[in-house]
DNA sequence: TAGATTGTTAATCGATTAACAATC
DNA sequence: TAGATTGTTAATCGATTAACAATC
């Protein structure tokens, strides 16, 4: 039975659940079940059960579930499959890591552009992708639309580069600067990635428990 | 009433406290309460003054709360006055990153050295940080004990090093490596940054919610 | 004082876990 | 078939919200 509203909790354990599946795929394991998931996950056979029984019935009764189609289904649910385009805009360090690094095409994401201010950067390239001025966004925008924007500039321009791309039309924020970004536009969803938080909970956690 | 056993939901909003009441600070606010804080961060008074009741008695009735006050003990209680030791292991374009744009000082950390195996690296600076031979980690680290290693080495790497920091008395990780590390050994805290299942979870929202 | 707002206890809500009939 | 394991319903647990006496 599909529910009708996922909870965030779930969504969240769904990056999780591909990932180990990934995982066992990749060692060649073709069969699993919620326990032995679980196991592997530290979470509770029920909690795998109830989580996929969000979506639909992925398992046959005394056998498990097959890896690659659970796989496949979870991929599916994620948007793996979809082929998203992105840009990056701030092509400094952070931005550059993330182009050189980040397996972009295993989530399902094709890099189509970078962006910066900087004239030294303007022109280069890395990884294969062209970093192009700031000032040409607008027009680039309107031939090449994007699903997001990988938000990789300094603290102060967030606010103001963020409301010029919802502008343009952008809909989708991974937002990397140590700033709040919320959605006030209906349909523009961002996702915080904050260092800073992560940091102190390790540091809270190293002093307590 | 102080609480034993503090939940980690309650635990991931405190740094948010913290960057709410900073920034509250900054502008020159000196007074609060649940209400208006609630409001800023879209939270209930309730849950608010729920949190603050785990870790003491923070207000006062009829006034609510002296920013500054309030901000320093929150600080107090996710470590940001203990002065954290860190060094940055992997010295690639995200260590780099890192090193040069991540506000180290301002979470309480202190960062000591990069270290990383390649030799075009090895012996430069970045952003006043020497990076290192990671041949030499063993015998720096016994002279420079360090609360938390950041973990910025190719995935394949990971496991292994960390398991040898481990060894060396390391018992902080804040890992960005896209692999899951927990901690089988006591008392060594892991926090894992795993871009991907950011990515994949704004992926979901985009296609659905 | 009267109004405001706390800290805390009680009520509600939602998420996790347990149980089990269905069935491969 | 017998054993295993699902999907789902019910029970439990914990977290969030509401209410309110205390008090600045």
């Amino acid at each position: 039975m599909r529910k009708e509203n996922i909870s965030d909790a779930v969504i969240r354990r769904l990056p999780r659940y591909y990932r180990q599946l990934s995982e066992l795929r990749a060692k060649g394991i073709t069969r699993t079940s919620s326990l032995s998931l679980g196991r592997e996950m530290g979470i509770t056979a029920s909690q795998i059960r109830q989580d996929f029984s969000c979506f639909g019935e992925f398992g046959q009764q005394g056998y498990g579930y097959h890896v690659r189609e659970l796989c496949e289904e979870i991929g599916r649910i994620l948007g793996v499959d979809r082929n998203h385009h992105l840009i990056v805009v701030g092509a400094g360090r952070l931005g550059q890591a993330l182009m050189e690094n980040f397996p972009f095409a295993k989530c399902g994401f094709t890099v189509d552009a970078a962006f910066d201010i900087a004239p030294g950067l303007i022109g280069s390239a890395v990884n294969g992708i062209t970093v192009r001025a700031m000032d040409d966004i607008t027009a680039w925008l309107r031939e090449n639309p994007v699903d997001v924007v990988a938000l990789t500039v300094p603290r102060e321009a967030a606010r103001p580069v963020s409301d010029r791309l919802i502008a343009l039309g952008v809909r989708g924020f991974w937002n990397f600067t140590n700033l709040e970004l919320s959605s006030e536009h209906p349909g523009v969803q961002f996702e915080n990635i904050h260092f800073s938080d992560s940091l102190l909970t390790l540091s809270y956690r190293i002093a307590n428990g």
